[in-house]
DNA sequence: TTACTTATTGAACATCTGTTCATTAAAATC
DNA sequence: GATTTTAATGAACAGATGTTCAATAAGTAA
C-alpha cells in the first residue's frame, strides 16, 4: 500500500471525483459508499481497501481545506482599514475569510448528522495556530497557573462558537461583521465587561 | 400517536432499557437498530414509527441530562472556598460538576464518530443559560455594537472548548482544576493578557 | 361489555454494509 | 522485456437499513 503506486492514485482520484459529483447533488449523509463506487467505477471492495467509511474520503478533502486555513493565517494581514477600533489579534481574525471562501464545505462540516470528526479537525487546526502564537507572544504576560493547553482550547473553540452562530444564520452576515464582533468581544472582555 | 397511549409508553420504555443495557456493553456506534429491537423485543418497524435513527433514541436520554445541567446551574453556589482568587461567574463554573457527574455520558457525546447533534444540544443548553445571564446582568456594561447572540455563542463554546480539552485527557483533571482554569482565564483576559 | 381507534406485528422487498477469497491485471523492479 | 509484487476485481456472504402492508391485538371511550 505505498501511496506512490499509480493504481492507488487513480483509484483515489476516481473516488474523489465521484464524491464531489455526488456532493453537488445531495448531502453527504444521503450518499452511500455503494453509490460512490458505482459513480467512480471502482469495486466496492477496493473502497474498503483505502477507507473505512465515506467520512474517511471526505477527510482527505478536509486536509486540503486545512492547508488553506494555515495559509490564510500566515499571509500578511491586509484589510485592517475596516477595523478602526482595534489592532488585536489580526491573525485570528483572518480565519473568517477562510470560512467564507469554503462555506459550501463548512455547511457540511456543521450539519447535524455529520460525525464530530470534522469538527475536531477544524478545532485542532485553529487550536494549533493559536497555541503557537500564545506560546510565543503571550506567555510572559499570562497568569502562570493557566495551562496553555486549556487556554488554547478555550480560545480556539470560542472562535468556532462565532462560526457556529454564523453558520446557523446561513452565513448571511458579512466577514467584516464577524471580524468586528470578534474584535469587540475581545476588547470588551479586556476592559472588564 | 398521542404520547399518553400506554402502548407507546411501554414500547419507548423497552427501547430505552435496551439501549442502556447495550451501552453498558459497547459504544453507541457499534449498536445497531436491529440489535436494540431484538433486545427490547420490539418489532423493528415499530422503532421507525417513533425514531428515525438510534441517535433519536439517545437524544431522549440527553434531554434528561440537560435537565440536570439546568438544575446544576440554578442551584445555589457552594464550593467557593477552593477558589480564593475570584468570584467571577460562579454560575458558569458549576457546569463542570455536571459534566463530571455524567462523564460516562459525555464520553459518548464527544467521541469522534457520533453525529454533531449531541454537541449542539450541549451547546444550546449552555448558550441559553449564558444568554439569559448576559442579557440580564451584563448588557449595560457591554460594547453596544456587540451582538448578544454572537457573544453568547462565543462564551458558551469557549467553555465547551475547556470541556473538550478535559475529555481528551480522559477527564483525569479534577473539577477544581477546571474551575481554576476558567477563573484564571477570565481573570487574565480581563486584565489584558 | 361493546365498539371504535390505533399501535404493534410479521413478512417481504430492494438496497447497503463490511468482509473474505481466488482470480486478474496493472504497476514496480530487475 | 521478463519477473515479481501487489492493487483491483467480481462474486458471494450474513447482517443491517428503511420502507410498505394487511392482519392483529392492545388500548381508549361510550
Amino acid at each position: 500500500m505505498r501511496t506512490t503506486d499509480l493504481r492507488i492514485i487513480k483509484t483515489k482520484q476516481a473516488l474523489h471525483d465521484a464524491l464531489l459529483t455526488l456532493l453537488s447533488q445531495k448531502p453527504l449523509e444521503q450518499i452511500s459508499i455503494a453509490e460512490i463506487c458505482r459513480e467512480a467505477k471502482v469495486n466496492r471492495g477496493t473502497f474498503y481497501l483505502h477507507y473505512e467509511q465515506k467520512e474517511g474520503l471526505f477527510e482527505e478533502y478536509f486536509q486540503e481545506i486545512m492547508e488553506d486555513l494555515y495559509q490564510s493565517y500566515e499571509e500578511p494581514y491586509r484589510a485592517v482599514t475596516t477595523l478602526d477600533t482595534n489592532q488585536l489579534d489580526p491573525n485570528t481574525i483572518r480565519i473568517f475569510h477562510h470560512i467564507e471562501r469554503f462555506k459550501m464545505f463548512y455547511r457540511i462540516v456543521f450539519s447535524k448528522n455529520v460525525p464530530l470528526t470534522y469538527y475536531y479537525m477544524l478545532f485542532d487546526g485553529i487550536y494549533s495556530l493559536l497555541k503557537r502564537d500564545i506560546t510565543s507572544h503571550h506567555v510572559h504576560q499570562m497568569e502562570d497557573h493557566i495551562s496553555i493547553d486549556y487556554y488554547s482550547a478555550y480560545q480556539a473553540n470560542a472562535i468556532i462558537g462565532l462560526i457556529i452562530q454564523w453558520y446557523r444564520g446561513d452565513f448571511s452576515d458579512s466577514v467584516t461583521m464577524l471580524n468586528q464582533q470578534l474584535a469587540a468581544i475581545l476588547k470588551n472582555v479586556r476592559s472588564g465587561g
